[in-house]
DNA sequence: AGAAGCCTCCGTATTAATACTGAGGCATTG
DNA sequence: CAATGCCTCAGTATTAATACGGAGGCTTCT
């Protein structure tokens, strides 16, 4: 078998050389290339190709989950494994339904990673325990699949969680109070919520304020 | 000048490796020992001298910041550069009232690392622009010196932030509404905000939720 | 043209939150 | 012992939020 090429995208340098010195040891792997954040690995991935792509979510302006769709679409004989601090069940969902190969935590072993990016390179998936059963809570259990707020509704939002009672709001924006309830409404039922003390808790957890 | 010896305390094996990588290559360092959690570190505080502790904010069932104190405490000799992803006022201004010498946050690159261990080492504090500029906005600015919560506010804050209601929060915790309220409007008072809505922002901004 | 989403607004009723002030029991600590 | 912080509880009044159930004008997309 000829050596897996890998491609490394994450913004901690720290984190890429534990990785890369990680990989250098092994004769079946190849770093070919890094890159600190989405603009910099769309240019590497031009130039290089790749078996395994390990794809930070949060760098730089820039959403990886948003970038597994693209990359899907142009390079798909590149697999990407999804490695990140978050172990929230959002985001393992959907790096899952945009295409990722595997989801692992950045507190994942040596053996952990070395066997994931060999079972994903051979074109398998490979998700760890923790990670799958995250799958299972929020894909069967929750169910939820959120619908995005508007405009407008962040705006409101935004104002809410700064301390604003509807009164101050609905004067802000030339509006009538009820207009701003309804906002409210709206997003709680949105995000699924009970009252405005979970909706700015969903909010903020979501990072949408 | 004899080796500057070096402990690691992170929870994520990649990123030791990714400091240990870097600085294995330099013959006037050497790392000593590293740590998933804070009770691993401190028996390895035991065992070897450190001139230099690298330690991360989050770790599993500790909190980096109070680390902090009782390293400086017993062991007055090792100097603590805090390295974490959170550019956050409130941990940096923490981690230097509680005695870390230096915070770096973990896309630092290898220069800024080595120069931040050397200066650190010889017992000088050491913070990059980015972070000078955190505590200058926070502490002079706002100003905000927010006091800590108790226990009991924890749990009827995580109880808020899920959406129940004050009476909902009282039957749970077998008190009267009044002591919820009272509680909450404590709450408030010590993280400075106007309302409940405000109260859960800020609240999960500070990762308290 | 029709559907869909967004933004706006309304009435009524009930419930919850906030403002104000005050206080006793308890443990910890200087 | 005094001070402090925590947890508990109270009365009264006002204001805000929530639960109902609509609805019209607007743009955008199909």
């Amino acid at each position: 078998m000829s050596t897996i090429k890998i491609i490394i995208a994450d913004d901690h340098q720290l984190f890429r050389n534990g990785i890369i010195s990680l990989l250098e040891k092994r004769e079946d792997m190849e770093v070919v290339g890094e890159a600190a954040n989405g603009d910099k690995l769309m240019e590497l991935l031009e130039l290089h190709h790749a078996h395994v792509i390990l794809l930070d979510i949060s760098m730089p302006d820039t959403n990886g989950l948003d970038l597994v769709k693209d990359i899907r679409a142009k390079y798909p004989n590149s697999h990407i494994i999804m490695l990140t601090m978050h172990a929230e069940g959002q985001y393992v969902v959907k790096a899952v339904k945009n295409g990722a190969f595997g989801y692992l935590l950045k507190n994942v072993d040596e053996q952990e990673l070395i066997t994931a990016i060999q079972q994903v390179s051979l074109g398998k998936k490979y998700y760890n325990a923790e990670i799958s059963e995250l799958m299972i809570s929020n894909m069967s259990i929750e169910g939820e699949t959120l619908k995005p707020l508007s405009e407008r509704e962040m705006e409101i939002l935004s104002l809410v969680s700064d301390g604003l009672t509807t009164k101050e709001i609905a004067d802000q924006l030339f509006v009538s109070t009820r207009t701003v309830e309804t906002h409210r409404v709206n997003m709680m039922k949105k995000l699924n919520v009970q009252n405005t003390a979970e909706l700015i808790k969903k909010a903020a957890h979501l990072k949408l304020i």
